[in-house]
DNA sequence: CGTATATACCTTGTGACACAAGATATAATG
DNA sequence: CATTATATCTTGTGTCACAAGGTATATACG
């Protein structure tokens, strides 16, 4: 017997996930793109500097993919904390990556946006 | 023998994807929030005062959860062209919860534009 | 020396979802 | 009565985030 999700949560819970969804590869780039970190240092990291919520089990998949495709670059640092650490930065080809969903990420925005304001016109 | 979508799409492509999807509700409803409009109707909408690309495959089904949870009403009408079409319009708790969504909307809008802002303090 | 706790990373199974492709319906046109 | 145009709906598939659970390393306590 496993839990059952069935009608519990409303539509509006499920867009939600889906719209934090939509953005969560860019804010990770982001949260590497000044200085490397390490992946529980992501999540704390988004946690507090936009409550964006993200649990282990998302990030450490997405740095893989993010690494295999040379988007991120990942380095082990030990010896200096108890635990090592593995550390990713964002490469070359990445910042190129980072600049192109910048521009898509605003592009995007501006069309929400001009839908919501057109829509706008309605309270008569 | 299947389609091989293999390794022929690069990340970005498939992020993009992602993001699309996260507000696709969001512009769905409000196609229909000034006016009703019907499938096919809120398809070109899309197309042309943002360029979305939405299909059939992908709309109705939205619109079916959407009037399944009382978020839009539907209405049938036919006589009026060759073929019945079926008008979706925002119900009054549609209004509300297209509210809540905008509020939404906005506030992870702020968040992932403050990371960038953050982030963009990286060219040193 | 256990064993508990803390920190870190990784993997597996599941459910949700958009979407391509195709089915169905209706009416006008040739 | 086929074809074309417009419209809706369904089915199968692949992808993805995520909860839950697993592994590794080191320190602290008794």
């Amino acid at each position: 017997m496993r839990k059952r999700p069935v009608e519990t949560d409303k539509p509006l819970d499920k867009w939600r996930e889906q719209l934090r969804r939509g953005g969560l590869e860019l804010a990770i780039l982001l949260s590497v793109s000044s200085t490397p970190r390490y992946g529980l240092e992501i999540i704390r990291y988004l946690q507090e500097s936009t409550d964006l919520v993200v649990t282990e089990g998302t990030i450490y998949p997405i740095l893989g993919r993010l690494t295999r495709s040379g988007i991120v670059e990942a380095e082990w640092i030990s010896g200096e904390t108890p635990h090592p650490r593995k550390y990713y930065r964002l490469s070359n080809q990445g910042r190129k990556a980072l600049e192109e969903m910048l521009d898509h990420w605003n592009s995007y925005r501006s069309k929400i946006d001009h839908l919501v304001e057109t829509a706008g016109r309605m309270e008569s």
